[in-house]
RNA sequence: GGACGGAUGCCCGAGCGGCCAAAGGGAGCAGACUGUAAAUCUGCCGGCUCAUGCCUACGGUGGUUCAAAUCCACCUCCGUCCA
């Protein structure tokens, strides 16, 4: 079986420019691989998992990576899966946002084998000083308009409401131009990326064949899409999950793999788990005989969590998932063992004078963001959705006390089943 | 430049002088059921106080009226058609 052939069995195989040519390249010699990363924030969201576990299987395979932080496209947008015309960053955030996506990068992939290390790069590198008019004679003149108009990403938003400015039409030439830069530095032969880059990749691939350079190939794996066609990535609520721990606790991301659907399951445990096929249908098999234990969420997001956060955060993060949706009781609990869900779940630090004088509950979930407003707060204590320490309040009229505390400094707040938070005195 | 049509709460979308915090749907929240799932059912769903009440809100500004999301004027933005 060929790597090509592998990937299409984990179901990161969308569009293949070509398969066989390429699945003989890779079979022959280690090949560079670039994928490229927007740096429209200064974290990576689940969305990028995508392409980096492509580079990972990659660079598993032999081959190496070749990571394009975009300072000079992050410049410009990509028009590729987008409605509308994006908002420039500044120069400040940008340098901020490449220098986050750097750091996270760094641990998703090896970059110390000396063989396959991955690279990271910035296009801003061999972009910045091209003049105006060296790009339009040397990159410009061999793509045309029509060849460009063709593409799915501008054609939509030339159907569209919003148009599309001329900056955001010639992303297309940077991006390839990128691929041809890698190819001339690095000896890049392939590019990967999601399924709503392929229109980019082929600009690239396009570029070189009408520059004499040798054939270069472009792989895309299928978007993660939920069940509603929805690009995947984010709660219920619509916050996107990051990888950044301060923006997504290792807790909400665990707890986000835990909960996918048995519906997306399989197809997520073929993309992202590293062990062998054999394995991974066992899994499945295991879980199709019992889904109500969710063997397969639990081997996902363990995967994913240790990947992203590190193998110690699992034990972590599974103690804190128990004593947020264990059998019930807190008791027992120490102090200590509290102090370290605090790193995981949002804590919220109350004077310890204003226990002792008491807080309604109702002033207590809107102040710790459990609720909205004192409405909601209201109606959650109405409707039996509020907890104190896992005992339901039934009193509106409540008071917290210091004596409500958990352990020396601590209480467990929690609205319905998923929300919680800690109070801590100080 | 001209002619129409539109702008309503998180989204879609009714309302077209008082009974409008504004129908209906979706999303969201809580509960029941369950697997921390899906589907289903029930309740909630602007804010403050919660009992009456008050405040904010129907693109913006001003006006008519006892009373305006609803009528008038001007402005802004969007769409369709004609130049």
């Amino acid at each position: 079986m060929s790597f090509v052939d592998e990937l299409e069995q984990h179901g990161l195989l969308a569009e293949v420019t070509d398969r066989a040519e390429l699945a003989e390249l890779l079979a022959k010699q280690s090949v560079p691989v670039y994928a490229g990363y927007d740096p429209t924030s200064p974290s990576l969201h689940v969305g990028n998992l995508v392409p980096t576990i492509l580079l990972k299987r990659f660079q598993l395979a032999g081959h190496r990576p070749i990571v394009v932080v975009g300072g000079a496209t992050g410049m410009i947008g990509d028009p590729s899966g987008k409605s509308a015309e994006r908002n420039l960053l500044d120069d400040d955030t940008l340098a901020a946002n490449l220098a986050g996506i750097r750091t996270q990068l760094s641990r998703l992939l090896d970059f110390d084998d000396a063989r396959t290390g991955a690279v990271m790069t910035n296009n801003a590198d061999w972009t910045r000083g091209i003049s105006y008019l060296e790009f339009l004679r040397d990159i410009g003149k061999h793509l045309t308009v029509n060849y460009m108009l063709g593409k799915d990403s501008v054609q939509n938003r030339l159907d569209g409401d919003a148009g599309i400015s001329y900056t955001e039409f010639s992303y297309m030439l940077l991006q390839a131009y990128d691929f041809v830069a890698l190819h001339r530095a690095h000896g890049c032969r392939v590019q990967v990326g999601g399924n709503d880059q392929y229109g980019n990749i082929t600009a690239g691939c396009e570029l070189a064949r009408k520059l004499g350079l040798p054939r270069l190939y472009g792989l895309t794996a299928p978007l993660l899409l939920d069940a509603s066609g929805q690009k995947m990535g984010k709660t219920s609520t619509g916050e996107r999950i990051w990888l950044d721990p301060a923006r997504t606790s290792a807790y909400a991301f665990y707890q986000y793999w835990l909960n996918r659907p048995d519906e997306e399951v399989a197809r997520l445990l073929k993309m992202f788990s590293l062990r062998p096929a054999a394995e991974v249908d066992e899994l499945l098999r295991a879980h199709d005989a019992d889904r109500g234990k969710r063997g397969a969420q639990r081997e996902l997001a363990r995967a994913l969590t240790s990947w992203v956060h590190g193998d110690g955060s699992i034990a972590r993060v599974e103690t804190a998932s128990r004593v947020m949706f264990g059998d019930g009781s807190l008791a027992g609990l120490t102090d200590a063992d509290l102090a370290e869900l605090a790193a995981i779940v949002p804590t919220v630090e109350i004077p310890r004078s204003e226990l002792e004088a008491g807080i309604a509950i109702v002033d207590l979930l809107a102040r710790t963001t459990i609720a909205d407003s004192k409405g909601a707060a209201r109606r959650l204590v109405a409707q039996k959705g509020a907890y104190v320490n896992n005992e339901v309040v039934a009193d509106v009229e409540r008071k917290v006390t210091a004596r409500d505390l958990l352990t020396e400094t601590l209480m467990v707040l929690r609205g319905g089943k998923k929300t919680h938070r800690l109070v801590r005195a100080v």
